[in-house]
DNA sequence: TCGCTTTCGATCGTTTCCGATCGTTTCGTT
DNA sequence: AACGAAACGATCGGAAACGATCGAAAGCGA
């Protein structure tokens, strides 16, 4: 017929699928007089915003629970007995290892096994993860994909539609996705920032400031974290460095580190939290090289205690939880097996502890001026 | 008849299945108009996932699981023995019973006891309430408290400080107290208003009147989840009656009701969320007075199934999982116990369901064309 | 009018679904 | 226990649907 707007034409889809409770794709098409690619496009449109859902060849009605308010029919069987746990993590370097081995943990007490998969913060590269290791037999997935970008959705579009549990793991679905019914674990890395510079500010300090690392994917969290944390406790931002610096030695690495020091002295700031242990152990080394006294000169609390304790000084470092939130998923994961029908979407927040060590000096030296 | 969706066949068969409780493969092969081998890979789909058992020759209704199918699990390291737990819920008329009954049933599973006190919605009575449970010699502690105004910041302030475990049930402590490190089990309400809409706007309907209870803890979340969906699906606000009316059986409660019905009515509008079931009822009767059709002038989904089912007609309802909710708190407050010092914060939030019933006209008879 | 963004459509390679065939297994009857 | 009929599982090929990319057309602001 004649073009139609986009409105117009998912209000003609919404009816169709409405009067039919389900639509073949190509009906739509002669319905709408626009191409297939156009009514995929506006499909998976709604879709997204949970009004209809997608099957293959066409769309249905979402199904929602059964009026009939029948017995658990829940159990498919007993949860199995010797339950099989894919797991894709994008790294086995750094962070996750202990969130695998939680994982691995309770996988193991439950009797069952885990496979593990490691990707590489690439969408792309996760989804050939994870098909692996559904030809590989699993009943279950702990995903912790990359959410960002169109492939980062997409894929979070395609996790949510596969038939085996899945259970995201330190990653939620994309605001894109408002619906999508996924279990997940993850840490609440803002309030772990909030615990740094809370510590230092009881330790006197009110110029605090933040050093985080490129391209890791809970710089943003830690930031946001620091930055109410800085504002709900009244502590002046202007003048205080906040920085971006390249990963841990490379070769701008040690100029970088420089830099960081020279503008923390200079902005008369002499406490900051450094996201990620190397770059904070990396701070402290340049720091001793230079003579610049820490905790004296410089408090330093680290993000993320891996190896905070072996430095020199030791590190007053935030804790996350690693093994803990890989044993819930793996939890989440195996009672979402045993009840996939009934059970609602579970999202669970695990806060980060902080550890204190020796690195921001436990005793505060009489402020002068302290005002107000 | 012709081709039909692979999702259409699979809902036919399980309708099949459920008026029959068995049916032979043949059978659906004439029922469906596919081959047998596809039928035979439609059922194996449907016995992967548990909707029905396979016996040679056709399918049968899965057995029904026994009603509580769940083992001991997650609770890691050695608790009690018998473990007093309290529990302070602001009301043992609305809402709460079910969250009582499940915090009951899990705390008695793990070979404890809950003692209950009943406070109402006031600060002053909540802090006493807990104070005679701690004098009874509780061990930790399932609260529900006030937390609006200063009193409710202090109190918050104070469960913090308590040398017992608190778990916060579906309460979080206020913006004010970021850092209580308080556990928490919570319903995630915002979501479970934008089910509702959601399903409305399936339907068909696109001005979606709000209808609050005053004086509700939950209605805030209620209104704020109503809000987004409505924007997110791009749905008009202007001109929609969104309003708050007094408890039920107040004596401004009808003329309350009148004008919500007024209002929509007036407004174009008719499809409302109504918050609590007793309202939604109320507006039901009053509708069936003034000969306004429920669902065909006006449909209703209620927030909160409690007896919703009752209804005339039976409301659909967004369901809290109060059931769940409870007995989450207490595994949480129970894990605490057995671990009070490493572990770390916990938040769990849980999303409520969509139970669909007649109050909204569902109206689609899924194709005939099969023997009953 | 130009340039930018958004929206829509054509094409192509890939995936998925469906049905036919054939050999094997299971059930019921003798 | 033996037999035949029906049901089952595996494999293959064709057809439809899907996703990705590119390009054209329309809307929008300067």
């Amino acid at each position: 017929m004649n073009q139609k707007l986009a409105a117009q034409r998912h209000e003609l889809i919404l009816r169709a699928v409405r009067t039919h409770g389900t639509v073949r794709l190509q009906e739509l098409v002669d319905l709408l007089g626009a191409s297939a690619v156009t009514v995929r496009r506006d499909v998976t449109a709604l879709a997204d915003r949970g009004l209809v859902v997608r099957v293959h060849g066409g769309i249905t009605m979402p199904k929602h629970a059964e009026p009939f308010p029948r017995g658990p029919q829940s159990v498919v069987g007993p949860a199995p007995a010797h339950p099989l746990v894919g797991m894709v993590a994008p790294s086995v370097e750094y962070y996750w290892p202990a969130v695998i081995q939680g994982a691995q943990t309770a996988v193991a007490a439950a009797g069952g096994r885990l496979v593990l998969r490691a990707s590489s913060y690439d969408a792309a590269e996760d989804r050939r993860r994870v098909c692996e290791l559904l030809d590989r037999g699993v009943q279950t997935l702990l995903v912790a994909p990359s959410t960002s970008g169109r492939a980062g959705v997409e894929l979070l579009r395609w996790l949510g539609a596969l038939t085996v549990p899945v259970v995201l793991v330190e990653r939620l679905p994309p605001p894109e996705l408002p619906t999508t019914a996924l279990d997940a674990a993850v840490t609440d890395h803002a309030i772990g920032a909030g615990l740094a510079v809370r510590h230092l500010a009881t330790l006197g300090h009110r110029r605090i400031g933040l050093v985080t690392s490129r391209q890791s994917p809970h710089s943003d969290a830690i930031r946001t974290g620091w930055t109410t944390a800085v504002s709900s406790l009244e502590l002046p931002f202007n003048g205080v460095p906040v920085l971006d610096v390249p990963p841990y030695g490379s070769p701008q690495w040690t100029r970088a580190v420089d830099e960081v020091i020279d503008e923390c002295l200079a902005a008369d700031v002499h406490a900051v939290l450094v996201h990620a242990d190397r770059e904070a152990i990396g701070v402290l080394e340049r720091a001793r090289d230079r003579g610049v006294q820490v905790p004296g000169d410089l408090a330093v609390v680290s993000y993320d205690d891996e190896v905070a304790a072996a430095s020199d000084p030791p590190l007053t470092a935030v804790r996350p939880q690693k093994h803990r939130l890989g044993a819930l998923a793996a939890q989440l994961a195996l009672a979402r097996l045993a009840d996939p029908l009934d059970r609602p979407v579970h999202r669970v927040v695990l806060w980060p502890t902080l550890t204190v060590r020796e690195s921001c000096g436990t005793a505060l030296e009489p402020q002068k001026g302290w005002t107000s």
